[in-house]
DNA sequence: GCCTGGCACTCTGTCCGTGCGAGTGCCAGT
DNA sequence: ACTGGCACTCGCACGGACAGAGTGCCAGGC
């Protein structure tokens, strides 16, 4: 029915106007801007139906309309196309990232550049421990007593431990220890490696069997905790920038929020490489985040998200834009930490 | 003179009252808050008097007075007792402290107990690379031309670099490779590790010659490279409290600046680890910060600061609070990084 | 049946004038 | 040298008036 179909033509032309000038639009204006072959009187009745519908509201009587949670959520599932990024913007990219030294600084490029690029707060997360595997374990003695783990991924992620011993340890029960657990663990996905320690604590010579129990509780605990996974956060300028409408009260408990990590890492453990995740205000089911969306994506090879970045910003944000960046990002950090 | 006296009391008054009140202080409430012994109409000479040599300001006629950042530093130099923490809050660093499982973990700890205890914005340094020894080189063979390089630390800080080297590299050498380094770095200061080069490159069996050329100067770029020193900010949130008279304008540049973190290192650069540092406004020569204080101290042993942490709020701060905060944690920070 | 132009209505944001309160500076008196 | 008194200056909060934007509704046209 053309019914239908332009009031849907409506409603994305009140995001989007919505999205770029940040007033509440009204009839008038939408008819002045936009070719949607009708006057505003016509659009006025289509308004009240999508407000009736819940996908817009009015601040107030007499003031423009503005899209609510449902209308953003609308336009995202079905009025908007992924706006391809600009080679420029490509280039941008391949440039920023380019050039890193190390997981750190991988991490640390790409939470700015997707700041930059989406004008919103970025978060990335560090490739998850779990999903790892292990390139490598290093033991080093730094005491008679006392030993240091380092565990490398093949992410580039290292772990440290520290643990103590229960009784002083010989350099050559170290260099064994090394070998050992090396043989046991290299390759291992770290999700499997407790499997792996039963077997170990068997095939290990009778004088390591306390040291490798010892240490192997430590490296357990170093990758089962799932609570150390790590996030990186940039850009939270941005949130003073734009109307003071866009976060009503304050901006602080979404910095609170972002400072807590928690919070963003649970939102982040659903999403998976292949789609974009988005959630629209309230859909984000924590109480600073109601008046914001939250657009992410995993980045890692298809079949194993390593795991996932993306942007915070007001509900009213560019979302073609901001998915198309993530996205790209995304994609490109997957490629740069396969590859090293 | 007991003038002079009591025109710093009347300014001690001022600031304290400031502090705590957010609001302009004028004669009669400081009359009646604080027992100076005098009317009014007195503290209202006093106070003509110091705004004359610049100490207080009004915001505008009729209003009351404000302390200058000249007032503020006549307070935290010659005014202000430096404030003992209580004793729950000495229990609660150590509380909060204790039971971190490696580095990053200690900062993380670290910059939000400071963040909390002194309700500012925290910023905390990593342990200096070349103020740092070496206590292990760790080098991994990841393909047969690659190389993982990993610098251990004896504060526990890790860094990793990528080698790739012009010709394959058989295990064998990999395992010389590592011992050589070892002997050579082991225990030496990162900045005298570049002088060790040349001795080592001489008594490099010859086949790995080039390869510990390669090597060595991929590690020396680590070691040398200062820019890489790394930041940890923690509570951010708490520019959004307080009066918006705080930073004029928005905390916009002060977020950026506080992202920037070259910005915030150059201030820390600074720091030894006897005696806190105060930057007052516009002392901070930064455009950023010239409405914002930073209070920062060193941390590591007496002999060499290790790093620098400190917190940043507005000149209109608790300096005696904050500066023992500042100082009681950088203690503890020292002591845990020492030991470990 | 759907669209359009017109019209009355409502509400907000803004501007302006007023009054009030806080605070000052100054002066004369002790 | 300090104090009480007094006139003066502002900023700010309050309130009314006003203009502008936007709506809902209705009657008429295609």
């Amino acid at each position: 029915m053309a019914h239908d179909e332009r009031r849907l033509e409506v409603l994305r032309a009140i995001v989007q106007d919505y999205v770029s000038t940040n007033d509440p639009v009204g009839s008038k204006a939408l008819a002045e801007r936009h070719d949607l072959g009708v006057s505003p009187a016509t659009i006025r009745n289509d308004m009240a139906v999508l407000e009736e519908q819940g996908y817009i509201t009015q601040p107030h009587t007499s003031a423009g309309r503005v899209p609510t949670d449902k209308g953003y959520r609308l336009f995202v599932d079905r009025l908007s196309a992924v706006k391809p990024l600009s080679v420029a913007e490509r280039r941008a990219i391949e440039r920023f990232l380019d050039g890193a030294v190390d997981l750190h600084d991988v991490l640390g490029r790409t939470v700015r550049l997707l700041a930059q690029l989406t004008r919103q707060v970025a978060v990335v997360q560090y490739p998850s421990l779990s999903r790892s595997a292990v390139r490598h374990v290093e033991v080093v003695q730094v005491a008679a007593a006392r030993l240091l783990l380092v565990l490398i991924t093949d992410t580039g992620r290292v772990e440290q431990r520290v643990v103590d011993c229960p009784v002083d340890v010989d350099p050559e029960s170290v260099r064994e220890l090394r070998t050992l657990l090396n043989s046991a663990f290299t390759g291992a996905k770290l999700a499997d490696a407790g499997a792996k320690v039963p077997d170990l604590l068997e095939t290990a010579p009778t004088h390591l069997r306390g040291l490798v129990a010892t240490v192997s509780a430590t490296l357990l605990e170093t990758l089962v905790e799932p609570s150390e996974d790590r996030l990186v956060v940039g850009g939270t300028a941005n949130l003073t920038r734009g109307n003071a409408l866009d976060f009503p009260g304050t901006v602080r408990p979404l910095l609170e929020a972002l400072e807590e990590q928690v919070v963003v890492l649970r939102l982040m453990s659903e999403v998976d490489a292949s789609t974009v995740l988005v959630r629209i205000g309230e859909e984000n089911a924590h109480e600073a985040l109601t008046s914001a969306s939250f657009v992410s994506v995993g980045y890692g090879s298809a079949d194993r998200a390593l795991g996932g970045l993306g942007v915070v910003g007001p509900t009213r944000m560019d979302y073609p834009t901001n998915m198309a960046a993530v996205r790209a990002v995304a994609r490109y950090v997957g490629h740069l930490l396969a590859e090293s």
